[in-house]
DNA sequence: AATGAATGAGAATTCATTCAT
DNA sequence: TATGAATGAATTCTCATTCAT
């Protein structure tokens, strides 16, 4: 806690490349072997620094896994949530069909996003379960998610059969990651196809008061 | 695999107890400090047996926590889809409430079943996540209750919205399991009672023919 | 294998040293109580630095011993061999009494090379019957001995009774090792003076032609 | 020491055939893996009885490989020995040819004898260099045979060009020892017929008057 | 006598982190 | 600031032997 004031914010370019080469390298072991299985001395090799240089840019091993899973998780919120803000902005008709449009476009674009190795992704889910600290960033994060789900739907306010839009705005999230964990990394042979379907389905029958 | 022979099945009264107090030692640190934190030298403290006596029964301390989520699965499996199962061949009906009815019995008596430590449970989530060995019995006792779910859809065909019967056991049993942590472990502050009227609406509407 | 990519190869003088230290720890260990009683934090404490310092410029005991093997097998064939080469190019006539005195010199030569202590060197003949890899070793060392013989028999072909040059430098390069440990470490009541007079004749005799 | 009052010498027909067991199986074992890397629990098990019974049999490990050694001496003892004695006397001639003619038959003998497994003499010879208590049988045992070696070369005395009898025994039997290693566990190229030659030829020209 | 459960000291090894240069 | 050497507590796992039944 105190230590760290120790690490270094690098403000040369140098500096900066160092730190960049750190965690690249770290994503790289953290990936091919694990969070747990992956050593400072070898991210440092990996990287090649010193093991020291390492203990000057992070304090330990967990803050970079923290500062990984901070992009990870901004880089998919800045892929996806932008897109559907724009999207939404733009499509103000509040009727069925569109409404059907804009979810189909919101799974589809989070089922992009989602490009992220499935080890590395496993090692993350993982420790946000494992580690308070990483666990609140988790839930901070979330909530931003929620919120924005909770504005596009106050959007469609009068399509909308379910009138607790709080409570549908967590499901829809829980169920949509979900989703999305079962289609990139899940076990099982029904195709993504087939699950789409039944997914978007759900969401409309969900959501939507249909005619 | 050839280590795995070395584990010693106890024959007399005295090696079952043993393996028993081994089990029971070992649960109750993974729920007081976690897997990761626990150590074989404690188990055996805590089970007041010797070091070596551990190693007689388990290979390492990995062989015990997949003991006690095999134990886990199975205590939910057998709390929660015996009764379902009763539940449903006694009502054979097919029209809207009854099936709704039967919803609700689920979702509660699943709710009731997740008696286990938040801490534990995580754990255990964290290690399907973290082992592929363990992925793999998770895969296996999930491949059970969905194939039980198809059962009970299909007894009521035709009141059922869906075609797809196979994807919807899938989506259904994940989207399940996924509330069930967000009520019981989830970090939102929305009531039980506001998520769980969501949860069931979102299941009737999704699956069920309304008038 | 990949194992052995961790030993670090010092670059700093320090760590030359270091491992220096290990080395000579390890020598003063085995020898005083044996390789298989000896461990890694005794031949830590030895050298005076903290075990996973020796862990650091050794994955195990076995390769500090496969070292310490090495040199000696070098120090005794440097000592010896390159004498006997020397000796062997100076001494160009080949009739038989050259020939005794050469085989005389080799002998006394690789005797008072032999300044190893007793319980090493039995350690280390142990280990070579034990393990594949220190086996290995020996058989190329032995290999290099035996080809140097080869050479030598060869300048004196016209001497010799024997046709068969490669059998008989086998045979030979065992019968004096031999009868180096039966001198050094053996348990006979003979005196030296005794063993080496018919050593040498058995030598002479088998070799040289007589007149 | 005080605890060797401790195992129990079987009388009985069962006792008797148990310790049997344990000798086999240890013998099995040891073949297979060595006698370090195999451990009393698993010489019990491979002999079908308790890890206690194997304790009432013999107080350790190193005493059921005491006895396999003694054993093993006493095999290679009874087969050839004998033989070169019966067939000593038998041929009280003492010319050249005679002579070669015995000294063939013992190193045949020798080597048919040999027929224990490799591993299994390389674990004993190991074993000799490390223990104290098992040299000390390796030398008893020696002993004896020299003394035979002796009195077949004092029956052929006067047809010898050595003197020291004594001497010549010893550097006989060491010789013969890394013969037959070297034929039946050497790493040389080298065609047996071709070592066996020189072989003869050697103990032939040392020992022998020629004409 | 036989069984097999239990012991516990001891060995090998790792690795996050600090420190000397 | 960078380097890489050093630390040493912590952990896993083994196995010869004893003991209770």
């Amino acid at each position: 806690m105190t230590k760290s004031l120790k690490a270094r914010i690098p403000v040369q370019q140098r500096g900066i490349e160092t730190k960049e080469k750190i965690i690249n390298a770290a994503m790289t072991l953290f990936t091919e072997k694990g969070y747990h299985k992956t050593n400072a001395m070898e991210i440092a090799a990996r990287a090649d620094i010193a093991t020291g240089t390492f203990y000057s840019y992070f304090n330990n091993k967990k803050e970079v896994f923290i500062e990984i899973i901070i992009r990870v998780f901004k880089g998919i919120a800045e892929n996806v949530l932008l897109k559907i803000e724009l999207k939404t902005h733009k499509n103000q008709a509040d009727n069925y069909n569109e409404l059907r449009d804009l979810l189909h476009f919101i799974v589809t674009n989070i089922l992009q996003a989602y490009r992220i190795n499935n080890r590395l992704f496993k090692e993350i889910l993982a420790m946000v379960l494992l580690d308070n600290e990483i666990e609140k960033i988790r839930i901070k994060e979330e909530k931003k998610v929620i919120n924005l789900i909770v504005l596009v739907l106050q959007t469609y306010k009068n399509s909308l059969r379910t009138a607790d839009i709080e409570a549908a705005a967590v499901i829809l999230l829980k169920f949509m990651e979900e989703m999305v964990h079962l289609i990139k990394f899940g076990s099982t042979d029904i195709k993504e196809k087939r699950l789409l379907k039944e997914i978007e389905d759900l969401m409309c029958r969900y959501l939507l008061i249909e005619n």
